[in-house]
DNA sequence: GGTTTATTGAGAAAGAGGTTCAATAGAGTT
DNA sequence: AACTCTATTGAACCTCTTTCTCAATAAACC
């Protein structure tokens, strides 16, 4: 796996992030977090798990997935088809713009969805704690570069 | 399995819905719908299952509820930790509110969310062909029977 | 170096869901 | 009512993902 100077710099934040939250700094762990850098996409587990060193198993990946989950450095995407995904979770909440053909996606923002739904959700007598929302279409690259609909 | 007024004519609904899409009436199938009927919440494909004899074959629920979703009868809801279950779609695209006290799910109608994020993607450059959306919180009930947030 | 305790990896196991295929049973026909 | 054709079914098996257990290992701190 060739290291790109931001995938680097990523992995630094994820290793801080865990040592900030009290967890040991270990081998497979900054294997991991190098890994995480590394992905250009939203990834599944087992994906991320194949470009990692077969000597590392299954349970290490999963549990240090679930605690990055919960450390809000990776936040969960979820497909089209109702696949989910992990990415890395560069603000606190956001949505994603889902790109349907190069599979790529970037963050929502300046989205004031949260005053249109607190309205609604009052309309219907709905105390709102949360939402969670994923826009699928076409990305910019995709459009120009005359992909057609799928 | 008592059966509701509602819960039969729901079933109804589902057993003529595959009728108009050229689907025989079975028994497993009748029984299945029924089943449906009577589901308060979102429901998940073992759960419906556990409710059905076990006579039932895995595979003949699994079939019938995918089914189902591609006729648009059912429709899939995200909870909030990520699970994906099952619900009756009553309207064509809708949005849900679900209640994370009873587990209660009511449809958001009225809703222009399209608009604004019509034109929010349109900012990044991104072509919108869908989105998806859930929302959390507490429902009316909950709230007016004083249950305290979780 | 020694001690404590979090972390690891291997393997087993669970869970959801899909596939295969011979047997069954709708639905229309005669 | 019997007959035919074909969709449908259920049992078993399988795959894929994720979790659990537990003895061995290795951080971190003294």
């Amino acid at each position: 796996m060739a290291l790109t100077k931001r995938g680097v710099a990523v992995a630094d934040q994820i290793l801080e992030s865990l040592d900030g939250r009290g967890f040991r700094s270990t081998a497979p762990r900054r294997a991991l977090a190098a890994a995480i850098g590394e992905q250009d996409h939203h990834f599944t587990a087992e994906e991320l798990r194949k470009q990692l060193p077969p000597s590392m198993g299954r349970a290490t990946v999963y549990r240090t997935l679930k605690i990055l989950v919960d450390a809000g450095v990776l936040c969960r995407v979820l497909l089209e088809d109702g696949d989910l995904h992990y990415q890395l979770s560069h603000h606190g909440h956001h949505h994603h713009l889902l790109c349907g053909h190069c599979g790529s996606s970037q963050d929502l923002t300046g989205c004031d969805i949260e005053d249109v739904l607190a309205t609604t959700s009052a309309r219907h007598g709905f105390e709102l704690s949360g939402h969670w929302l994923e826009v699928y279409g076409r990305c910019r690259n995709c459009i120009e570069s005359g992909q057609d609909a799928a």
